[in-house]
DNA sequence: TATGAATGAGTATTCATTCAT
DNA sequence: GATGAATGAATACTCATTCAT
């Protein structure tokens, strides 16, 4: 990929991920850039299609950081991984924020809340759950996702920082 | 109020509420509400105008719901009530429940996410989680209200229908 | 005429003279005026018969100014009075200087642009040109006309204040 | 500069000229122009911007008709050069006229009355007029600035013919 | 006489996209 | 691969004017 494919790409996403997909023009994209307004529709179909190549790569990442809790085998260190995922990303960079950012936002727009996305990760937190003895594991499994999707929110979108005590709270609860 | 600023104003919550503000047009907007599109401008000083009046409204319904909770004087129905409140929200008809939707969607709108308009809420949480002796009563009161934001979310924005039995497993959680 | 149509009769004259016809829009007329827009349509046929009815009276204002020469005997005195002209006109109100300004504004839209306005009293000066020996009296005329014409505005669009000794330069110039 | 940039200002130049700036649209010079709306707004910031081209061509143009006057020694020789200039607009093409034209009209336009640009012109007249041994040579030298104003208006907006009789007239007058 | 709701055409400007170079 | 000129449709908003009351 060139250099100046990449800048757009990351242009957009921030621009994406703090102004919004619609308010975003591309030739502020192509300025943030620092390249043509043309340029992005030889790299991109169009406006939508440069931000499925950033959807795209989402995809590729959640699995990456999936994959490190779908094959846990101990269901207390599953939901411990779970937990902890949050307070994690709050300590990776700005462009990177961003992207987590725009991920929420997605869900949002109709075409992009792809909610299946998250069946893997569900379903693995069911099964530790039920391992572990309780009673509704799947209400549990998904109760405990949208704790740490709201947490998430709460940091990347409205800046709220937690600390480490929040994590040990959220992990006491839990017991793991 | 006239029937057409009204209509105005409905037809204006709908398409915010499912299309979002900023891909709303006003020609849009006046189509869906019979009106000229002058209009929108006679009743309302700018499209934004138009979303501060529905906001507006939102405020005031918003303290009604919260009134029920804050003169409440026993703590397990305080928690009670919270939990409660996204459970009622599935039984009210399509455009309140656009209603609702919208006030979510705003909290990604950098100057509609007013946090404070929460604090009321957060604080009797808080007073009710320490009269039951838990002990961190702010982390408790913040985590409920996440879950019930989120809770609103999956219903509002995703259509995932709660049964009877969700809303027991929370209360139960809390035994309230 | 009712208190109103003259509320709007000089509310338009103030805005036409400063910002212009094209510019000022029925409705900030209205507000200056204090009435509802709809008014003006009622008493005016639209917004150029609104201009029509203050060009109409400038029509009569002016004939009585001109008058004033055009029934002088003595030719120097002609000279005089119509040099002495723009000197008064610095001694006159806000409006009524407005109301002069909007003429000279006139002039430059073409169909308000009647030059055969001023032909009674450029006949005049010629004849008095003519008695007083000169030798060429049209060409004389044309340029006093030309010469009081721009003072006038210098006066009324730049704000430039002349003194008596600017009169008494240009009567000197005259021999009046 | 590109053909449809030259295009777009002859055409708003042209409209400016003889409608005046306020009632031409931008459509209207796209569409005199042959070119699409939006290419305005690519070559110039918008409207004014548009306006602000042309008035800055137009001060280029002149300083150098002024130059002429401003670099003269025989003080007689700049007074017959500065009467001289209307009747050689006389002589220009239709364009031409108008760019000249629109100086004028534009004088009515408050942002654009910048009376110092003939503060140079002024300036060596007066000297012209002391070395010449008039009594008041800025009087004289604001006079003479007034008849060349007002003869150019004559022409360029009334469309009056002047004969060659007429600059002698006013050369005559001069003594140059 | 007077209001104020309502309209439809028009305004300057922006936008995503195309294309010749 | 990269540019920048060019477009046509859309955007928020304004305007002169009409009309029921």
């Amino acid at each position: 990929m060139t250099d100046k494919k990449e800048n757009i790409l990351r242009a957009a996403l921030v621009l994406f991920a703090n102004d919004g997909y619609n308010i975003t023009s591309t030739s502020k994209i192509a300025k943030k850039a620092g390249v043509s307004e043309g340029l992005i529709f030889r790299h991109f179909e169009n406006k939508k299609g440069l931000l499925d190549a950033i959807v795209a790569d989402a995809h590729r990442r959640l699995s990456k950081v999936f994959a490190h809790i779908l094959f846990e085998d101990d269901p207390k260190e599953v939901i411990r991984k779970t937990i902890v995922l949050p307070f994690e990303m709050s300590k990776v960079d700005r462009v990177e924020k961003d992207f987590w950012k725009l991920q929420f936002i997605l869900k949002w727009q109709r075409e992009y809340n792809n909610s299946n996305k998250m069946k893997p990760i569900i379903d693995k937190l069911t099964w530790a759950f039920e391992k572990l003895g309780f009673a509704t594991p799947e209400k549990e499994a998904a109760l405990l996702i949208q704790i740490i999707d709201s947490t998430s929110i709460s940091m990347l979108r409205d800046g709220i920082e937690y600390s480490e005590q929040d994590k040990l709270f959220l992990l006491a609860k839990y017991k793991v």
